[in-house]
DNA sequence: TTTTATAATAGTAATAATTACTATTATTAC
DNA sequence: GTAATAATAGTAATTATTACTATTATAAAA
């Protein structure tokens, strides 16, 4: 059976995920990485986030803009995204939730997680857009 | 001030996609278009779905596995997809719906629109998966 | 603690999707 | 019809991502 190794250069990059708060791309972390491994290759930024997204260890998403983006927070939540400076930023909770079983039934689809992004303006840009 | 010059070539490609309710990437819609506009470039298709989107006539978004798609329809509404064969299905109205409201009062963001896809299995695939 | 097997890496080349460029053509306004 | 220019076809360039390969690092066994 193929064992799995944990190379110094996969654990990094998870760490570097998950010490962000930001929804960074494959380059942001590449260079993070640089940093600290001067050496690291950007296949192996690449090979690693998608292995790690496999494993569930992380979350990839695709940004309205068409960037791949990776969230080290695997939990269950939303993202809100301003159409100004194109930041992404977690919706802590949602209180209401949209009821699976109702779309199950008129579709015949099994669902099992939905991915939800807002469209919007930050607060940032919307004061902006005051002055 | 400019002008729009609506071209031929700009119809088609609005026409194409109004008369599928499949979500196509940019080469399906390119070769459709080379069926009736033999010389049609693949960089003019491009051009106009990039322009049709911001005009609001179509919508584009991306799929979960990086691929830009394309929907006629603009009317909103929410997608489901199968995570076995990678069909996108529209979700015709949902009877609830999450409110804006109070995810703008929690997080400060002046939300415009929502995109939601459900992700899981399709009622055909389901019924491969019991045999 | 060596030894062994192989997963993972660095570095580079290849691929795929999309955009940029430019001379020519088609559309709109007059 | 004519003039002004937006849009096109065809091609080249760019960007993000994956594939390839010899070498290195990891985990397990001896």
């Amino acid at each position: 059976m193929k064992t799995v190794k944990y190379s110094r250069q996969r654990a990094l990059i998870l760490g570097i995920l998950r010490s962000t708060r930001s929804h960074p791309n494959a380059d942001w972390i590449f260079k993070q990485a640089r940093e600290v491994m001067p050496h690291i290759s950007l296949g192996t930024v690449y090979r690693n986030l998608n292995f790690l997204a496999g494993e569930g260890k992380i979350q990839r998403f695709i940004s309205e803009d068409g960037s791949t983006q990776y969230d080290g927070d695997v939990r269950d939540h939303y993202h809100l995204r301003c159409g100004q400076c194109q930041i992404i930023r977690d919706v802590p909770h949602v209180s209401e939730r949209i009821s699976y079983q109702d779309i199950e039934n008129q579709t015949g689809f099994r669902i099992f997680s939905a991915h939800i992004i807002f469209n919007g303006l930050c607060p940032e840009c919307l004061r902006e857009g005051e002055i």
